[in-house]
RNA sequence: GGCGCUGUAGCUCAGUUGGUUAGAGCGUCGCCCUGUCACGGCGAAGGUCGUGGGUUCGAGCCCCAUCAGCGUCGCCA
């Protein structure tokens, strides 16, 4: 019971406190000398949502907040709404405090005490837990009165995230944000749970890190005790967890907080939460059941829920019939290459596309056929927004098909490409022709906006997928150089190291993706753990011996002493608990989340320092740095 | 950084082809009300229409610039 181990009144702790107590052990007063919260007078205090018809006739004290008042003029309704529900206390005129409670306002903190009484009937009210009672108040205090609010508490209308996010604690008060709090909470709990029962260490990584600069870009702290040097956040605990494995502990786990200085999008933080994961001795394979088994336990145990297969799909397939590597799997609609349908066709720019080695990718859209012309043309510009150069459509209606191509196409043509993506009347298809990768992605992407459209990604279904078998290299878009797909220290395939030299490109990575409801929820992979190989691949990767020194020396030497086999993966909390919540961002499930511009904007930060701290740690700032100064 | 959209009352929004005093719902304030639960009734306050410039007899509306926000792409090994 909260009750015994803290005083009443100002919420010390009892073990550190030094107050009187009285014959139960309970504190009666502390070092804060308050004594508003009379222990012999008054009666237990309940939460606001534990009273129910059987508590009739009892005595009860309630602290909350006022979410509503309903004045009658001779009888006043108030709603108490506290973590735990709300409650109806009913003033009567009789009452001493009647006169105060004609003084109520929304969100103002109170304590009342008072009879449980069945409310009378007809007056119940279904809607709430403890709609049956109501307490009728002889004593109220006012623990605390509140500004009016800048937005509606007791409700969860929507509000300028803004607003919401400068008010944060009025934000959090409200039903939709306590409950995706309590959803995380359970969420890592059950995590917790589930790798303590198999043996999982979780242990703890430094925040002060080395940079290692190649990925995401790091956020740095001056020193002020090494001048010009810095050390960085971590952007994962990748390097660390690898040697907890060199250093023989076997399984580890970690709720690890990563930061990356990049721009944000949705399902995006400047910091974030990661499940991080590694194991000895183990092969992909139980990676993936350990995983899968965590997953299902968090389903089951955090939200009730019984998930379905994981079905596996190659990196390959996976781009085949999804356009992408994170398939959304709560429908179907799989795409089709329809190339050699135009190959011969008269419509030129199709014709080219196939014959050149690119690729059409058709996608159905159901009950497409009702679009307008003026419809179609908006999906044309989502898929130029998406990276296409276009969009053809094919309107499947009773009679004659409708496209801008129609002419183009032969009866024969249309039949084919009904068949390809299963089409029925009454539905559209779309088709996207470029480069094969291009056409892939944005017939992909395309596939979610249909799939959207068409009111096939439900919240409450949860999609998982693993996709395995990535390519180990892909060609940098910026700079046309092999780059690794994921990190450096991921092992090829077995058997695909003697591709190194021959065929890099066609080298497979032990590399596994979960997939859920087409968010990637995180990656791992089996790493490389003999020395030789590790630096087989930083020399493919064109880093000089001295380039590894620097930057990776301290894991190279590690790898040196006897390195286990090992492997891992990562997983982003605030994905799985916005998905497990049916939120769009992850915003929504972070107490005290970041901006879309990376701004706290109740704290105000990040913000101006005074020269003399920046001083202190050997830096200055740059003219243009002051230049936006305002 | 590119593109698109949006800035009107505390909140959420409407505002016609450029035309008199800029509106609604909720909230706030006051009065009334003994069974409400989105209580109800009557009344009131509250707006540099993001900012600056321009066109016009006249601008919330049109034009230019700028700031802010949102979305999206780039980026995120």
């Amino acid at each position: 019971m909260e009750r015994t181990r803290c005083c009443r009144a100002c919420r010390t702790s009892w073990a550190i406190s030094t107050g009187r107590r009285n014959v139960r052990g309970w504190r009666v007063s502390c070092c804060c000398n308050t004594s508003t919260l009379r222990e012999s007078k008054m009666p237990a205090r309940v939460s606001c949502g534990a009273l129910r018809a059987t508590d009739e006739g009892t005595a009860a004290q309630l602290c909350g907040w006022v979410n509503r008042r309903r004045d009658h003029g001779g009888l006043i309704f108030v709603d108490v709404r506290d973590r735990d529900g709300i409650t109806q206390i009913v003033f009567d005129p009789s009452a001493a405090c009647f006169a105060a409670a004609e003084h109520l306002r929304n969100e103002d903190v109170l304590r009342v005490a008072g009879a449980v009484r069945r409310r009378p009937a007809g007056t119940e009210n279904e809607r709430l837990p403890t709609g049956e009672i109501e307490v009728a108040v002889d004593e109220l205090e006012i623990l605390n009165r509140s500004q009016v609010p800048p937005f509606a508490v007791n409700s969860d209308d929507p509000v300028d995230e803004n607003l919401r996010l400068e008010y944060r604690y009025l934000d959090l008060r409200r039903a939709r944000m306590q409950e995706n709090l309590r959803v995380r909470h359970r969420i890592i709990k059950a995590l917790r749970d589930f790798f303590d029962e198999r043996g999982f260490l979780e242990i703890e990584t430094p925040m002060l890190m080395k940079s290692t600069p190649e990925g995401a870009r790091d956020y740095l702290v001056p020193s002020r005790i090494y001048p010009g040097a810095f050390y960085a956040l971590p952007q994962s605990p990748q390097l660390l967890k690898q040697i907890l494995m060199i250093a023989g502990f076997g399984r580890y786990m970690q709720i690890a907080r990563c930061m990356r200085d990049e721009d944000q999008r949705a399902d995006r933080q400047p910091e974030f939460t990661q499940l991080d994961v590694e194991l000895s001795f183990c092969t992909q394979e139980e990676v993936l059941e350990t995983m899968e088994s965590a997953m299902r336990y968090v389903w089951r145990r955090a939200l009730g829920i019984e998930v379905g297969d994981f079905p596996r799909l190659t990196h390959r397939e996976s781009l085949a019939r999804y356009g992408l590597d994170k398939p959304d799997l709560r429908f179907g609609l799989e795409l089709a290459e329809v190339g050699s349908i135009f190959a011969e066709t008269d419509f030129g720019v199709f014709r080219a596309v196939a014959q050149g080695g690119g690729a059409i990718v058709a996608l159905r859209y159901p009950g497409g056929a009702a679009l307008s012309r003026r419809d179609f043309d908006a999906l044309t510009e989502t898929a130029k927004q998406y990276g296409g150069k276009g969009m053809v459509w094919i309107a499947l209606s009773g009679g004659a098909p409708k496209s801008p191509a129609a002419k183009f196409l032969t009866e024969s043509n249309v039949e084919a490409l009904r068949t390809a993506v299963a089409a029925e009347i009454g539905d559209a298809i779309l088709l996207f022709a470029d480069e094969r990768a291009i056409a892939y992605a944005v017939a992909g992407k395309m596939r979610n906006e249909v799939g959207e459209r068409c009111k096939l990604r439900a919240t409450d279904v949860f999609a998982f997928a693993w996709v395995t078998d990535f390519p180990y290299l892909e060609i940098d878009e910026t700079t046309g150089v092999p780059a690794p797909a994921h990190h450096p220290f991921t092992s090829p395939a077995p058997g695909d190291w003697e591709l190194i030299d021959r065929a890099p490109m066609e080298m497979r990575a032990q590399h596994y993706d979960l997939v859920l409801n087409g968010y990637e929820l995180g990656s791992g992979s089996i790493r490389i753990h003999k020395p030789d190989q590790q630096r087989r691949i930083f020399e493919m990767l064109g880093m000089s011996p001295a380039e590894v020194e620097e930057r990776f020396g301290f894991f190279m030497r590690a790898l040196d002493y006897g390195a286990p086999p090992h492997g891992g993966m990562a997983l982003g909390i605030d994905r799985i608990a916005m998905l497990a919540c049916g939120e769009e961002t992850i915003r929504e499930v972070i107490a005290f989340p970041k901006n879309q511009v990376a701004r706290d904007v109740m704290m105000n930060a990040p913000s101006r320092i005074p020269d003399q701290l920046v001083h202190e740690v050997h830096l200055g700032l740059l003219p243009s740095a002051r230049a936006h100064d305002s």
